[in-house]
Formats: C-alpha cells, structure tokens, sequence
DNA sequence: ATCCTTACTGAATTACTGTATAGTAAGAGC
DNA sequence: GCTCTTACTATACAGTAATTCAGTAAGGAT
C-alpha cells in the first residue's frame, strides 16, 4: 500500500533504542524502585510497542543487566584516565556529586542490588564491574606516596573503603536527611586520613 | 454440623500466627527475594488459606513493615543490656556471627532496602529502628576511656560505623567469597583502631 | 451444652506478568 | 523505483498479582 500518511513509527539504530529503552528503564527503577521494572510501564513510557524490549535484549534479565552496566558507567567515576595522585579525590568528588548522590540514582542502585541474587545475568554483570571497580581503587591508594614508618595494604583498605562508599549511599537513599552529601565525603576523608596518615 | 472427623485447621493465638506468617515470609525474603514475596507463596508456605494475611497484616505493606521489624529484632546485637566498656565488641561479634552475617539473612535485608522507598510504612519502621540503632552505637562509643589529647565525636564517628557495616553485608550478600566475615571484622576493627587510637 | 468472638477459609474479582510469534513497514542500499 | 534487512507492531497465551467478602468453624467463656 503507497504511504498515506506519516510514518505509524521511526526506526532507530538498534544502539540508538537500546540506550533509549535502557534510560527509561533506568529511570523508572529510580522513581519507583523493582515494582517499576515491566514490560508494559517501560514500553509505554518509551513509546513502543510491548515487543521491542525481547526484541533488543532477549529477556527482561538481559535488560536489566544492561541498564546496570549503564548506570555503572554513567555514575561511577572513572579513575583510570587520571594522573594517579589525584585519583582518590576524584573518587569521593566523583561519588558524592550531585549526578550520583541523589535519592533516585541511589533508589536504582538499592533496586538492582536487589536483584542480583535472583538474576544470573545481573550476577554477572556486578561480579565484573566490582572487580575493576576494587581494581581502580586499590591502585590509587597504592599510588600514593607512602607515609613513613608505615606501610599499608591497599587491596582490603580499597575494599573497606568501597564498603564505607556503599553504605554512605545507602544511608543517603534510605533516608537523605539522616546522611547528606557533606557528611559522606568528611567520613570518607575521616576514614582515609585515619588509615593513611 | 457436629464435628464429624478431625478438625479442617487449628486456631492460633493472633500473636503466634502473626509470628510464623513473619517467619515464613522471612524465609522466602532469604531464599528468593522480593519476588517470594506474595501472598501465594507465603500462605502456601505457611499452610493456611489467601485470606489470613489481610487479617492479621491489613496488607502486604504491613506484612512487610512487621517482618523488618522481626529481622531487626532477630539479628541486630542488643547493645543496652551490656555493660558499656563491652558494647563496641558484642557489636562486631553479633553482627559478623553466623546467624546475621550469612547470605540468606543478608538477602533478606537487602530485599527489604529495595522497599523502603515505595512502602511507606516500611519506611517508617526503618527510620524507628535506624534512630535507636544509631544512638546505641553512639552510647557504646562514647562510653570508651578517651585516649589522651584525642577528643571524639561519637555520633559522626557511629554513622561511619554503620554504613561501614552496611556496605560490608552488602558485599558478602553479593559475593560472599569477595568478602568473608573474618575480612569484614578486620575492616571494622580496623577502622576503630585507626579512628579512636 | 450453648453462645460468641474471631481466626480462618476459599472463591471471585480485577488487573497485570513475561514471553512467543506472525506479520507489517521503515528506510538504507542498489 | 525496487529489493531486502530488520526494527517494529500487535495480539495471543498461560500464569500470577493483591485485595474483597460472604460465610464457616474452632474453642474459650459462661
């Protein structure tokens, strides 16, 4: 049938539909955490049709991994591109900015983490971005110059340190009064100064 | 109708059922997550018919708010009846011991985050339980013999705590090779020794 | 032995779940 | 302008969701 009226549709990039799905999926974790997460709220508030998502990601698990790789990238600072002295302070910077550190961010993270345990694909996903996560960390805090009279191991002190970060959001999320974002940072610098000298 | 063979159920004290209902409920929190959640899984579980959660909850939300009540009481250490110069140890004892520090239990609170910003009465009961929790930890730290020229500030201090315990469950629940309860001890115990000398 | 409170059942209601799949059409490449 | 790939729609399917409610019966009280 010869085109009669406008397009019933526009055809993206699979890339292009992927990051819009992603985006809309991601933003409706942060307002109404897991419950949000379905087929129908995220197609229509996409504007497509119920298909696309099996269409693009094979599964609503599939998805949801790609949506946390998403947020990961998209919150998370990225140490590696920085000269390695300033790296620990771009981390806290970097966290606790306004971007990440705000009750919707940290409703999507506490919703993904949630489903870790229940989805494999997600598993996977974490279990891969902490590694480097843990990776990134511990080599700025082994770049720094070390104290004398002192020497730290960098690998658990990353890791109690990326714990202090989790719970700081956590508690920020949970109840943002109770742990605004000056508070977190001057326990991250408390804590860093306290085991680093 | 006279009673013609065994009884079709026994009635329980409106405590007692409202206990095994938590009980259970808490069970699939651990095992399942959220997704375990419902009243099918539960009743079934549970051995009693759909309609005995509205009864004794009002709703899923009160089920829900009652069994983080539950878990709170069930493994959070309880500081009060200690005498203070024991209070910081009970507390990194009971919190790493087996019966909190596992996967299942850790699931359990982590799926239970997730839904505290959509259930506003699980919201509530979190906030209640935070406050006093905070001002336990805070007591315990306060009690401590001050080490010369140091003067702490407990509460600051006590919030670092916790989140630095909230974010050690928060890795062994997901990947709890990553981060074992000898490795978590050593991280709070370290951040004490560092921050209070 | 009968009454009475209330714990409890179980079906109906209404709404929504993810996945499968048959078919449509957009728009780039030729 | 035609073809071809594939992004996309639309519907069917088989479950599962929480809540409502009319009615049943257990078992302590009197």
């Amino acid at each position: 049938m010869p085109r009669a009226s406008a397009p019933r549709f526009t055809r993206m990039t699979s890339e292009d539909r992927r990051a819009q799905l992603m985006d809309v999926a991601l933003a409706g974790l942060a307002k109404g955490g897991i419950q949000e997460f379905t087929v129908d709220r995220i197609c229509q508030a996409a504007g497509v049709s119920r298909g696309l998502i099996l269409h693009h990601f094979g599964s609503m698990g599939g998805l949801l991994a790609a949506v946390y790789a998403r947020l990961y990238r998209e919150t998370t600072p990225n140490l590696a591109s920085l000269p390695t002295d300033l790296r620990l302070d771009a981390l806290i910077d970097g966290t606790f900015a306004p971007k990440a550190f705000n009750r919707d961010t940290l409703n999507a993270w506490v919703a993904l983490w949630g489903q870790i345990a229940n989805t494999p694909k997600l598993r996977e996903e974490h279990r891969r971005q902490y590694a480097t996560y843990v990776e990134d960390v511990s080599a700025a805090i082994a770049a720094l110059p070390t104290a004398p009279g002192r020497d730290i191991d960098a690998r658990p002190l990353a890791k109690s340190l990326i714990c202090l970060i989790d719970g700081l959001c956590l508690q920020h999320c949970l109840d943002p009064e109770a742990m605004p974002a000056e508070a977190a940072k001057e326990a991250c610098r408390t804590f860093l100064a306290a085991q680093l000298g």
